[in-house]
DNA sequence: GTGGTCTAGACCACC
DNA sequence: GTGGTCTAGACCACG
């Protein structure tokens, strides 16, 4: 697992981290049940403070995506289907908003969808 | 012209003056040589600081979409035909990232445009 | 003559007429007791607020380098030599000021002056 | 790094901060990836207000010449050659305008050039 | 009245 | 501690 990290953007690191995890689950690379590596070695990986790992990884709990089990490590959850819905929906209100300000600068929706068949 | 702020944004003010501005020019709402209000009365107007209307409108200068002649005003470039253009290549582009986002997940293309019209 | 302005320099307009007007002096093209324009009539053909005009002809007559003749005009000095002698005396500071900073970024001035003759 | 400032110049604070770092870059001092000054630092050290430096670090970051990662610092650009070139045309182009307005005013080039060698 | 600059300092998120 | 944003308001030259 190779977590991308852009300290440019204005999405700070722990969110870009919990993206980065829940994208490897969506693409089935992060199976259920699976060790992640512990706070210390990722923060060392990452160059970056082990507290933002932990706040990442905290909040990916709270979202029951990880389960933390003390002495032992963090693991993905049983059940992750959820998380490939959720970042389908999060994609498609995104879509969706664009969509509507181009229509509101004036471009058709049909026009728009053909553009983007052609371009990808 | 009316500005819509929303303070609750991640995006800063001064990006919003500025997407606005932008905004009502690809409109042609605003249109070339137009001269813009001051500073002091925009801020004015959104019950905001001088200094963050001055920072939207420096930034717009620099990107030529304003030009801004001290003591005299603030004025709508010449020349605005790109503004509209680079929005427009701005949320395509936009739009494509998150489609092949979509895809690398598994998503066919078709079935996410037809999503894409229902929910519209 | 042709006063050009250009409103986007960090030069005040008044310095701009005045330097304007001192050019065409050194240049001949102003000559001795030859009478300028009004300050009405070269704001009106500037596009400038009178006063600003005004501010230019007090400073040049301070200079004694033109004569306000009350009810009759304004007019060139009778004696302009001067004029010349300071402008080039200007210019050379200012060189030397830019020869200057270019050797602190170790720059050799014969060089320097080699790449003059080349460019020009 | 010692930033000179001149209180009493038309040339604003920030941008005499944002020459003097370039200059201790074209001079070596300065060097890649080296980390400048916490703008609350410089700006204590300076005895001027944070957001003056935080402008000339906007604009430098802007020219590509430094890099600020939010939270870490602010850094020296990678590349940073660049920096010495632009100071340099620039100089030159200002030295040849004045050297074109002084031909203009009857001043041989050969003069000119000689002039400037026995001030120095 | 306009923009240009600067001060003084607050609050925030992030690390 | 760092940068990012914003407020509140001053002073200035210019027009």
């Amino acid at each position: 697992m190779v977590v991308n990290l852009d300290f440019k953007k204005r999405e700070p690191i722990y969110e870009q981290i919990i993206s980065e995890i829940e994208r490897y689950i969506a693409l089935g690379i992060l199976k259920p049940k699976e060790q992640l590596p512990s706070v210390r070695m990722l923060a060392m990986d990452l160059g970056i403070n082990p507290n933002t790992v932990k706040k990442a990884y905290d909040i990916l709990e709270k979202k029951k995506v990880i389960e933390t089990i003390s002495t032992k490590g963090t693991f993905i959850a049983e059940k992750t289907d959820f998380v490939k819905e959720e970042k389908k929906n999060q994609f498609l209100e995104e879509m969706n908003s664009i969509l509507l300000e181009l229509e509101k600068l004036g471009f058709k929706k049909e026009e728009i969808l053909k553009e983007l068949k052609k371009e990808s």
